[in-house]
DNA sequence: AGCACGCCGACT
DNA sequence: GTCGGCGTGCTC
C-alpha cells in the first residue's frame, strides 16, 4: 500500500491523499508532514489504501511519517469521527482540536524526568487514608455503578452537600483496583485546583493527570501521552479531556453535567457531555453524570416512561442522593416580594434586617447579583444619550472603581466623560445596578462590616481569585458581593445567609432555556449557605413572588421545577422533544446575513425531509465588533431525520459563492439563543 | 483558512 | 510607470 488519507486542519470537508512508499496499516492514526500547496502542514493519518479518487498524477509524496509517538488509537480516530459527522465539521478540524497544539504541529514535549509513581496496574491509593463514612444512598450509587457491566449512562442527582464526590471517588477506586484509567470532566471554572487537591490526597500513589485549557504546551502535551501511554490512572479535566486517549478507560463522570460551560461556544462546538456518553457507548462502559440540577435533556431520560407528565426515555438509570452527607438540614428559602416595598439601593428591609444580624453574631453573608460594574449604562437624562458600544448593539457599562466604561461583548473601553457627548451637560446618571455599586452601598450602610466583591474584574487573575479566597475562608469578610463566581463549589463554612437580587430577567428572556438557567443558578448559590453546624438561610427578591420557579426554589423541589418546565418544553415542541441547529451569520450589515441565510434556507427546502425551517432573524446581540449577525434555526422530532439532512444543507452551503466579508458556521444543538 | 493570481486606483 | 486593493479559485 502507498497511499495515505491524511486529515488536515482545513474548512474543507475532505481528506487529501499522498503517495507514501512502504506504509503500511499500522501508520493509520500516526500524524504526516506534507507539502500543501506552496507550503506544508502536519495532519493525522487517518486511512492508507492502495488506490486514490484523485488521478495518481495530482499526489505528492509525503515528507514525513512521524513516529516519534506511538499512533493514536482506533477508538481515538472513531470518536474524532465521529465528532465531525455529528458536528458537521472536518475530520482535519476535530483531530486538531482533539491533539494538544505542541503535537499538532508536529512536535514532542521534551522528556521530564519521571515521578516515581507505582507501575501500573497495581498503584497504592487509599490504603491508610481513612474514608468517610457513606450515607445509605450514597452507598447504594457506588454499588450501582460497580455494579454496571458495559455501557450503562447513570444520573447521579444529590443537592449540594450531597456527597457527589465522595460517590465518584469510590467508583474511581473500584476502577483503579481492577486496573482500569477513569476520565472526571468538570465545568470550566477556578474550582480545578481544589478538586485535583481533593483526588491527589485520595489517591497518593496514582498517577494524576490534568487537561486544561489553561495549562502550558508542554504539560498539556505530556499529559496526553501520558494518558495514550496508560501510565495515566486518572484524568482530571474540562471539556477539552473528553479527547484524551486512555487505552484502558472503564469509567467516565462528568460532574455538574447541566453546566453550560461543556458545550464549546465556538469552533467546533460540541457538547463534552454528549460526547462522552457516545464515547462511554463505544467503549461499552458505564459513565455517571452528576448535578443537583440536571439539564432538562437528562432529567428527562432519567424519567421512565409512565412518569407523571407524559413520561421520560428511560434510557438513563437514576441514582438519587437525597439529603445532605454532613448532618445539617437544607437552607431555609424565602421569596421577598418587592413590588409593595420602597427598596433602598436595590435592597429590601428583610435582606438588610438579615445582613445585621449575620453581622452582629460574626456570621458571613452573601449578596449575589449576576451583574458586574457599576451600572450597566451611564445616560444623559435631558438628551437622551446613553453610553453605547461603537462596535456592539450594547451599552457600555459604567466602571466606576477604575473610572470606565466597558463593553462586557467586545471589551472595548474608553474614560467616563465629564459630560455629555452630545449636549454638554454635566450631570450624567448611572442607571442600574451592578456588584460595584452595591459594594458602595454596603459599605456606607454597615461601617462595620468588611465588604469583599468578588466577580471577574476583582479575581481576574487566578492569584487574585486564590487570594479572595483565603480571605473568605479566614473569616476576615463579613459580606460578600458577588456574581456566578461565588456559586460554584465552593465551601463557605461561616456563611449563613444568600441574598438574591435583581434575578427576575431571566423568568421572562426569550431564550427558553433561560429558567432552567437560573433554577441551577439559585439554587447552586443557596447551597452556598450553612453547610457546617450553622443552619442557612436564603432570601430571594422578586416581583413575581408567586412564580412556579420560586415555588419550587421554596421546596427544594427540583423534580417539580423539572417537570413543569418539561411539560412547557412538550407543549411548544422544544428539546428534549425536539432537536435543532442553528445556522449563524456574520457580515458587515444585516441584510447581507440575512441574505445568505434566506439564500441557505430556500436551498434547504427540497432537503428537508421531516426538518423545519424558521425565518432567518437577527440575533438577540444583533451587532458584535462590527459585525451584523444573523441566525436561522432548524428543528425536527427525530434526530436521525435532522442528522441525515444537515450533511447535505452544509454541501449546498459549501457550494454557494459567499459574498465577501460573509461567514458562517452551523451549531449542532445549540444552547444559546 | 491561507496563499496565489489577477485586474483596476493614487503614489514615489 | 509601479504598489496594492481584495475578488475568486485552489489546495492531494
Amino acid at each position: 500500500m502507498n497511499i495515505i488519507h491524511v486529515a488536515l486542519d482545513l474548512p474543507l470537508p475532505r481528506l487529501f491523499d499522498y503517495l507514501a512508499p512502504d506504509s503500511n496499516l499500522s501508520d493509520i492514526g500516526l500524524r504526516a508532514t506534507v507539502p500543501f500547496g506552496t507550503g506544508s502542514r502536519t495532519g493525522v493519518i487517518v486511512g492508507v489504501a492502495d488506490v486514490s479518487e484523485q488521478p495518481i498524477a495530482k499526489l505528492k509524496t509525503v515528507s514525513a511519517i512521524l513516529r516519534d509517538m506511538p499512533a493514536l488509537p482506533a477508538e481515538w480516530l472513531a470518536l474524532c469521527e465521529f465528532c465531525a459527522r455529528y458536528y458537521q465539521t472536518p475530520l482535519g478540524e476535530v483531530t486538531s482540536f482533539a491533539l494538544p497544539p505542541m503535537l499538532r504541529r508536529g512536535k514532542l514535549p521534551r522528556i521530564k524526568k519521571t515521578k516515581p509513581v507505582a507501575v501500573s496496574p497495581s498503584p497504592s491509593f487509599a490504603a491508610g487514608v481513612e474514608l468517610p463514612r457513606l450515607l445509605d444512598a450514597q452507598q447504594a450509587a457506588v454499588e450501582a455503578i460497580t455494579a454496571t457491566n458495559g455501557f450503562d449512562t447513570l444520573l447521579l442527582h444529590g443537592v449540594t452537600g450531597s456527597g457527589k464526590t465522595e460517590v465518584y471517588l469510590r467508583a474511581i477506586t473500584a476502577v483503579l483496583a481492577r486496573g482500569g484509567q477513569a476520565l472526571m470532566l468538570v465545568p470550566e471554572i477556578a474550582l480545578t485546583p481544589q478538586l485535583e487537591g481533593r483526588v491527589a490526597a485520595r489517591f497518593p500513589g496514582a498517577h494524576i493527570v490534568c487537561a486544561n485549557s489553561s495549562m502550558g504546551d508542554a504539560a498539556r502535551a505530556r499529559g496526553f501521552l501520558e494518558a495514550q501511554s496508560g501510565q495515566a490512572e486518572i484524568v482530571l479535566g474540562t471539556r477539552l479531556a473528553v479527547f484524551m486517549p486512555m487505552p484502558r478507560l472503564q469509567l467516565i463522570v462528568v460532574d455538574e453535567e447541566h453546566d453550560a460551560s461543556f458545550k464549546q461556544q465556538e469552533g467546533l462546538r460540541y457538547s463534552a457531555r454528549d460526547v462522552a456518553i457516545w464515547r462511554a457507548h463505544q467503549l461499552n462502559i458505564p459513565i455517571v453524570l452528576g448535578s443537583a440540577t440536571p439539564s432538562l435533556e437528562t432529567f428527562h431520560h432519567a424519567q421512565p416512561r409512565s412518569a407523571p407528565t407524559g413520561g421520560g426515555t428511560s434510557r438513563y438509570r437514576l441514582l438519587e442522593l437525597p439529603e445532605r452527607a454532613v448532618a445539617d438540614a437544607m437552607p431555609t428559602v424565602r421569596i421577598i416580594d418587592t413590588r409593595r416595598e420602597k427598596l433602598q439601593e436595590g435592597l429590601s428591609a428583610a435582606l438588610l434586617d438579615g445582613l445585621q444580624q449575620r453581622l452582629d453574631r460574626g456570621e458571613q453573608s452573601l449578596v449575589f447579583l449576576n451583574r458586574r460594574g457599576y451600572a450597566p449604562v451611564l445616560a444623559c437624562p435631558p438628551c437622551g444619550w446613553i453610553s453605547r458600544c461603537t462596535r456592539c448593539a450594547a451599552n457600555l457599562v459604567l466602571h466606576l472603581a477604575d473610572k470606565r466604561l466597558r463593553c462586557h461583548h467586545c471589551g472595548f473601553e474608553t474614560g467616563v466623560p465629564r459630560s455629555c457627548p452630545d449636549c454638554g451637560n454635566v450631570d450624567l446618571l448611572p442607571f442600574g445596578r451592578g456588584t460595584q455599586r452595591l459594594e458602595t452601598m454596603l459599605v456606607e450602610r454597615f461601617p462595620e462590616a468588611r465588604v469583599l466583591r468578588i466577580d471577574r474584574d476583582s479575581a481576574s487573575t487566578p492569584k487574585k481569585w486564590q487570594a479572595l479566597l483565603a480571605t473568605i475562608h479566614a473569616g476576615e469578610a463579613d459580606i460578600l458581593v458577588g456574581t456566578q463566581m461565588l456559586a460554584k463549589g465552593h465551601d463557605f463554612p461561616l456563611l449563613t445567609l444568600v441574598g438574591a437580587v435583581s434575578a427576575d430577567a431571566a423568568l421572562f428572556a426569550a431564550d427558553f432555556r433561560a429558567p432552567e438557567r437560573l433554577f441551577a443558578q439559585l439554587m447552586q448559590v443557596g447551597g452556598r449557605s450553612g453547610r457546617a453546624d450553622l443552619p442557612g438561610e436564603v432570601l430571594i427578591q422578586t416581583e413575581y413572588p408567586e412564580h412556579p420557579l420560586y415555588q419550587a426554589l421554596i421546596e427544594h423541589d427540583y423534580q417539580r421545577f423539572a417537570r413543569s418546565q418539561l411539560d412547557e418544553r412538550r407543549i411548544a415542541g422544544f428539546p428534549p422533544f425536539s432537536f435543532q441547529a442553528m445556522l449563524r451569520a456574520e457580515a458587515r450589515d444585516m441584510n447581507q446575513s440575512l441574505a445568505f441565510l434566506t439564500t441557505a434556507r430556500c436551498a434547504a427546502e427540497s432537503l428537508a425531509d421531516g426538518v423545519a425551517l424558521y425565518d432567518p432573524v437577527p440575533m438577540r446581540l444583533q451587532r458584535l465588533m462590527k459585525l451584523e449577525r444573523g441566525q436561522l434555526l432548524v428543528e425536527s422530532q427525530s434526530r436521525p431525520a435532522l442528522q441525515a439532512f444537515l450533511p447535505k444543507w452544509m454541501e449546498a452551503l459549501h457550494a454557494l459563492k459567499m459574498p465577501g466579508g460573509l461567514r458562517w458556521h452551523l451549531d449542532v444543538d445549540p444552547l444559546e439563543f
